[in-house]
DNA sequence: GGATTTATACTCAATGTGAGCATAATAAAG
DNA sequence: CTTTATTATGCTCACATTGAGTATAAATCC
């Protein structure tokens, strides 16, 4: 049948499998194989025969390759755009018969991250994200400036600017990852618009790390959908080890946000929200000792339950 | 290649169409074609040769078939176990060769609803959705008690049976459309779950009209983001016409939400958010005459805007 | 022992929210 | 023409939440 064959595609599993080293959010990637040296996020095909749901036959193969615990995931898109390679400038189409790839993309939250040199750092990717020191510098001295040229006088273009990047006089949204990441697709500012072919030369700041194929489009997604569950559902226990200090909990949620918190009312919220519950134990670190604490529903799914309210803070625009 | 035969697939895109005809949410379905007379989504295949991304896909077949005008529009989930229905007592699995499908939900809203005959009401699907006139008595006199005892003595059914239902002294959370739904099925409470064969037989009571294949959970899917949704973007007035009074923007949000919502602390929040803008005439019906009103920024992105928070009331447990 | 570091308790003003009363402007009813 | 029903809109007020800060406690480092 002529109308199956042209409908017909192939499935992978792409995933952000992330955890938290330290201070800073990781991201599980695979070694780089392109000329380009760019690394990539692990991603494996879909046997629709061997596994009865997409996320059983990810968590499969995530388990025979990584050998990971992960416990939470969640689908985050499914990209049928993918064939923008082939139109890149890199070279002859190389797949035989115009086989098309739809991906399928999922964000997963890991407890551990063995192997450091197979995790890569976020804010390698997306310089313009961690704003814990301030604003980024690399905002103001390169992605701004062009930005605003780019835009010109074309009033859509300047609307959008202000309202992704809150240029010139509205706050800084961090949720907004992947429309950031987009408008810099879009704008020619990042290597992948290179590599696509949308733009002919190859841009000279080099505006975080880039990754194979769509993959960095994919991290953005993911970052984007926690930083906004973490602040309704309380998804940051799955990157927490079963017990912690209110001040791991709240550093970690910092990372992801890219941004401080204010402490005494970071802790309000989780007493208000009854999330946590003491173990006894104290921490013995440099400073007063902290109290211990234990996720409170662990047994339980995280889904669903109430949520942990992020004190913001009002003064967001630097 | 081996590999390649068995990770080949089809895949089919559907749609929930959602607008909203007088008082009451509306869906978009075709005809029933099976013995069992159950509407289905509209939904198509997607052709990778012919459309660059899937939502083109979509918008092309939606525009074909309906010749609706459909604006916005936004990808749901991706099911990869729709083989469900090979599963089902209802006779020998038709599909040659086991050619495997992989359908992409999509949730599109429309101002318009022609042609009345074609649109399915929500409630008639869900029943126990709606709590704009009090509690539904289906749940009290059918879902709760059957839940109960299906749940019985199991910790982990009962702690679902609260957080999704509510039940038996939690509030009722009206984002949750899906999560309940899916508890149904699981406890053979939907005509579905009999259809796929996870239940011997047919349940006596009717909790709402059943749906082809997994349609009715992806409109459960579609009402649960369409719920969340309106609660920080300003998607009712994809639901508006041009000019409209702030009553008939409440009446479609209460529609949606399935609740009554408090009508002062309503118009604070429209207004404070400076999201309509009057037009300077009036409507004219029984009681004193409204002003009319425009979306404020129909010409822009309706995604990203600062949304309308909505007075939900404290009391929702009935 | 004093400086440093981290934890935790508590306060307070500003804002947001839920709930309701009061009043205005129209059409329909008598 | 007055009353009544109906819808729209203005306003108040108590209460909860939040942002931002001060004060104090308990440990380590030197």
């Amino acid at each position: 049948m002529d109308k199956n064959h042209t409908a017909s595609v192939l499935i992978d599993l792409s995933a952000a499998i992330v955890s938290v080293r330290g201070d800073q959010p990781v991201c599980l990637t695979v070694p780089d194989v392109s000329e380009y040296q760019t690394p990539g996020l692990p991603f494996g095909p879909f046997y629709p025969d061997r596994h009865r749901t997409m996320e059983i036959g990810l968590r499969q193969w995530v388990i025979e390759q990584t050998a990971l615990d992960i416990g939470y995931v969640e689908q985050l898109y499914t990209f049928g755009d993918r064939g923008r390679r082939s139109e890149g400038p890199e070279g002859a189409d190389n797949q035989n018969e115009e086989e098309h790839i739809v991906s399928v993309g999922y964000l997963a939250l890991s407890k551990q991250c063995p192997q450091p040199d197979q995790w890569s750092e976020w804010y390698k990717h997306f310089p313009w994200e961690d704003w814990r020191n301030g604003r980024p510098n690399i905002l103001n001295q390169q992605i701004i400036p062009y930005l605003e040229a780019w835009s010109g006088s074309d009033e859509f273009r300047r609307h959008r600017l202000q309202q992704v990047f809150g240029f010139p006089d509205k706050a800084w949204n961090d949720e907004f990852v992947l429309d950031r990441y987009e408008l810099m697709y879009e704008a020619g500012l990042v290597w992948e618009a290179y590599a696509d072919g949308r733009q002919k030369e190859k841009i000279s700041a080099q505006n975080g790390i880039a990754m194979q194929l769509d993959h960095r489009r994919i991290l953005a997604t993911a970052m984007s959908r926690l930083r906004a569950k973490l602040k309704y559902r309380p998804v940051v226990f799955e990157l927490m080890p079963s017990a912690f200090t209110l001040t791991q909990v709240q550093k970690t949620t910092e990372a992801i946000l890219g941004a401080i918190l204010h402490k005494q009312n970071f802790r309000r919220q989780l007493a208000k929200n009854e999330l946590v519950e003491p173990t006894g134990q104290m921490s013995k670190a440099r400073g007063r000792p902290a109290e211990l604490f234990k996720f409170k529903h662990d047994e339980n799914q995280s889904t669903n339950l109430p949520g942990l309210r992020i004190p913001l803070g009002k003064s967001r625009n630097f």
